[in-house]
RNA sequence: GUCCCAGUAGCUCAGCAGGAUAGAGCAACAGCCUUCUAAGCUGUGGGUCGCAGGUUCGAAUCCUGCCUGGGACGCCA
C-alpha cells in the first residue's frame, strides 16, 4: 500500500536507470494543494543528468506512465503530478484498518529488542511539580511508541532516593522537624523542611557542612540515618503512586538511586583500572579535556560519591540485567552535559554499546519566563493541577450533557487527558510557560477535541448497528479523500514519531484527522441508505480506530461518549 | 567567556533529511443546530519567517556571523 514508492519505482522504470529508485522515493513529496494531486515528483535534479528542462522531463514522464493505482499523471511546470485512484486506494485504505483495528500503524523494525527507558524519576521528599510531569509523560508515551513499533521496552522510574538532599533533611528534620506533623502530612512537612533548610543556609552556611556529614553517616549505614531515610522514602512513594495512579502509568521497576549503593565500588575499581581517574581540588574525576568537556567527578573531596557514578553503575547493571539494545534517558535538557559526559566515560571505559544510550532532553515548565526553583518552594504540585483539571471536566459535562452516564470516570479521562495532551502536543524541546488557563482549555487544539471527535464517531456506530460482512466501496468524494489519505499516512507518523523520539508528531497527527474528519461530519450525511452507507460507516470507524490508538499512544484515553 | 535549546500572524504553536501560492488553534468580526453529539462547522481580516551574508535552478528550512530570550558550565540531581 505504499504508493509512494509504486510511485517512485513506476518513474524509475522510464529513466533507465539513470536515477537511483531510493533518490526518486526521497524526492517525491505531497503537494501543498490538493488540486496538485497525492504525490508530486519534482524535475529539477533530474535536468542536468537528462540534459532536459524539467518541464519537457515532466511532460516526457507524464505521457509514459500509467498504472493501476494512478487515476492519471499531470505535468505541471517542472513537476510530475500524480493523481491516485481513489476508488481502488479508498477501498483499500479502509479494509486494511478494518482488518488490522489497532494493530494498524504497527511495525516490526525493532525486532523483539529491548529498549530500557529512563523517565519520571522524581525526588523523594519532594513534591510531585509541574517540572516532573513532563518527563513522565513524555516517557511513558515514547515506551508505548517503541512498543507500537516492535521494540520490548522496560520501563525504570529511577527515584531520587539518594544524594546529599537527604543529609540536608536529615539535618532540618532533627533541627527543627517533628514526628507529628510529618505523619500528619509527609510530603508538605518534608517539603517545607526542605525549603527552611535552604532558607536558613544562607545565612548559616555551616548546615552544609551539617548536611555533608548527615549524608556521608548514611552512605556509612548510620542507624538513625537509615531509619529516617526508610521512613522517608516510604511515605514519599505513597503519594508519588496516586499521581501514577491517576496518570495511568506503570513501571516495570523503580530501582532508585540507592539501589546502586553497593555497585559503585566496582564501577571506582574499573575507572581506576583504567588508570581513568585523577584527583583534582581533592576530588577524583575522570578527566575529558580531550574531548573538549569539563572534567566528570566520580567521588567528592570527602570520599561521598556523586550522581555520575551512580548512573554509571545503573547503566551498567541495566546492560547486564536487560541486555538493552537502546537505552533512552527522559531527562530535561539542563542536564544535557551531564548525559555527554557519562556516556564519554563510558565509552572511555571500553564499552562499545554507550553509543546505544541517549539523552532525550526537554524544555523547561516556566513561571514568568524563568524556570522553576524547587528548592525556594515555588512550586506547583502536580496533584493540585489534576484535581482541577478533572473538577473542571465535570462542570463542563454538567453543562453539557448532564444525562451522560459514569461521568466521573469521563471527567477523569478528560481532565487528565487535557494535561497529558496539553504537555505532548508541544515539541518536547520548547519552554513551555506554566499556564491553567491554557492546560484545561476544552476547545481547539486540545485532547479534549480529539477525544469529542473519537465519541462523535463512536455514536454513530453505535446507532447504525454496523453489519458483520461489510460490502465495502471506494469513496471518492473531496472530504472522505482528504480523511483517507491521512488516514493512508498513519504508519509514516508513527515511524517518525519514533525516530525523532518526539511524540508531539503523533498528538498534531490526531488533531489534523480530528479536523478532516469534523469536516467529513458535518458535509456528509453519514446514516442515509444507500449503496454507500457500509463503506461510510467502515470509514467512521477507521478514524475512531485511529484517533483511539493514537490517543492511546501518548497515554490518553478515548471514553465512548463524552 | 565556552557550550546547548529557541526566535514564523496580536497570543500559543506547526511547517526545517531545501521545492509550487508560508499553515493551524486562540483572540476579533460575520454566519450555521426541525437531520448522525454546536466541546462542532463555514467565512473575513491579520506575516520584513530575529538580522546580515553565503551555498543552490530554488532557502522559513542547509552553512557562517551577529542580536534577543532561556538554560548548562566541579564537589546538587
Amino acid at each position: 500500500m505504499n504508493y509512494r514508492q509504486q510511485f517512485a519505482e513506476k518513474i524509475h522504470s522510464h529513466l533507465e536507470g539513470m536515477v537511483d529508485v531510493n533518490e526518486i522515493i526521497s524526492l517525491i513529496e505531497e503537494p501543498k494543494y490538493s488540486t496538485h494531486g497525492d504525490l508530486a515528483f519534482p524535475c529539477f535534479t533530474l535536468a542536468r543528468k537528462l540534459k532536459k528542462s524539467p518541464q519537457q522531463i515532466a511532460a516526457d514522464l507524464s505521457e509514459k506512465i500509467n498504472a493501476p493505482f494512478l487515476e492519471k499523471t499531470v505535468p505541471e511546470g517542472p513537476y510530475l503530478n500524480g493523481f491516485l485512484n481513489k476508488e481502488s486506494v479508498s477501498r483499500q485504505v479502509i479494509q486494511q484498518i478494518n482488518e488490522k483495528q489497532g494493530n494498524y500503524g504497527s511495525f516490526s523494525i525493532g525486532n523483539g529488542k529491548t529498549i530500557t527507558l529512563d523517565f519520571s524519576s522524581p525526588n523523594i521528599a519532594k513534591p510531585f511539580s509541574m517540572g516532573h510531569l513532563r518527563s513522565t509523560v513524555i516517557g511513558n508515551a515514547i515506551a508505548n511508541i517503541s512498543e507500537k513499533c516492535g521494540y520490548k521496552v522496560v520501563r525504570i522510574n529511577h527515584l531520587g532516593d539518594w544524594g546529599t538532599q537527604f543529609g540536608k533533611l536529615i539535618t532540618a528534620y532533627k533541627l527543627w522537624g517533628s514526628e507529628e506533623k510529618v505523619r500528619e502530612n509527609p510530603i508538605k512537612e518534608l517539603f517545607h523542611l526542605y525549603v527552611t533548610f535552604h532558607e536558613k543556609a544562607e545565612k548559616q552556611p555551616d548546615l552544609e557542612d551539617k548536611a555533608r556529614s548527615w549524608f556521608k553517616q548514611l552512605e556509612a549505614g548510620n542507624e538513625e540515618a537509615s531509619q529516617l531515610w526508610k521512613w522517608f522514602r516510604e511515605e514519599s512513594l505513597k503519594e508519588f503512586a496516586k499521581i501514577y495512579g491517576l496518570l495511568d502509568i506503570q513501571f516495570d521497576s523503580y530501582d532508585g538511586e540507592a539501589f546502586y549503593n553497593d555497585k559503585m565500588d566496582a564501577v571506582i575499581q574499573v575507572l581506576k583500572a583504567k588508570d581513568l581517574l585523577s584527583v583534582s581540588d581533592g576530588a577524583e574525576v575522570v578527566d575529558l579535556t580531550d574531548e573538549n568537556m569539563p572534567p566528570c567527578l566520580i567521588r567528592k573531596k570527602d570520599g561521598a560519591t556523586l550522581y555520575a557514578t551512580r548512573d554509571l553503575a545503573a547503566a551498567l547493571y541495566r546492560r547486564k540485567t536487560y541486555h538493552f539494545e537502546k537505552s533512552f534517558y527522559i531527562v530535561g535538557q539542563e542536564q544535557h552535559l551531564h548525559f555527554q559526559q557519562l556516556f564519554l566515560v563510558l565509552q572511555k571505559m571500553g564499552y562499545d554499546w554507550a553509543a546505544e544510550l541517549k539523552h532525550i532532553p526537554f524544555g523547561f515548565i516556566l513561571k514568568d519566563g524563568k524556570k522553576m526553583s524547587t528548592r525556594k518552594g515555588k512550586v506547583v504540585l502536580l496533584e493540585d493541577v489534576i484535581k482541577e483539571a478533572i473538577d473542571l471536566a465535570y462542570k463542563n459535562i454538567e453543562a453539557k450533557n448532564p444525562s451522560l452516564v459514569n461521568k466521573q470516570e469521563v471527567a477523569k479521562q478528560v481532565g487528565v487527558g487535557a494535561i497529558i495532551f496539553h504537555d505532548l502536543k508541544h515539541e518536547r524541546q520548547n519552554n513551555i510557560e506554566f499556564n491553567l488557563d491554557e492546560m484545561l482549555k476544552f476547545e481547539g487544539s486540545t485532547g479534549l477535541y480529539v477525544q469529542y471527535t473519537h465519541a462523535r464517531g463512536r455514536s454513530i456506530l453505535r446507532k447504525a448497528s454496523v453489519k458483520d460482512d461489510l460490502n465495502i466501496v471506494g469513496l471518492t468524494d473531496s472530504h472522505s479523500w482528504t480523511v483517507i489519505k491521512t488516514l493512508m499516512d498513519f504508519p509514516n507518523v508513527i515511524e517518525k514519531s519514533f525516530q525523532h523520539t518526539e511524540p508531539s508528531v503523533i498528538a498534531r497527527y490526531v488533531l489534523n484527522l480530528s479536523q478532516e474528519f469534523n469536516k467529513y461530519y458535518s458535509h456528509v450525511k453519514i446514516l442515509s441508505d444507500d449503496a454507500e452507507q457500509n463503506s461510510r460507516l467502515a470509514l467512521v470507524n477507521s478514524v475512531t480506530i485511529v484517533l483511539k490508538e493514537g490517543l492511546r499512544l501518548l497515554g490518553v484515553q478515548a471514553p465512548e461518549q463524552l
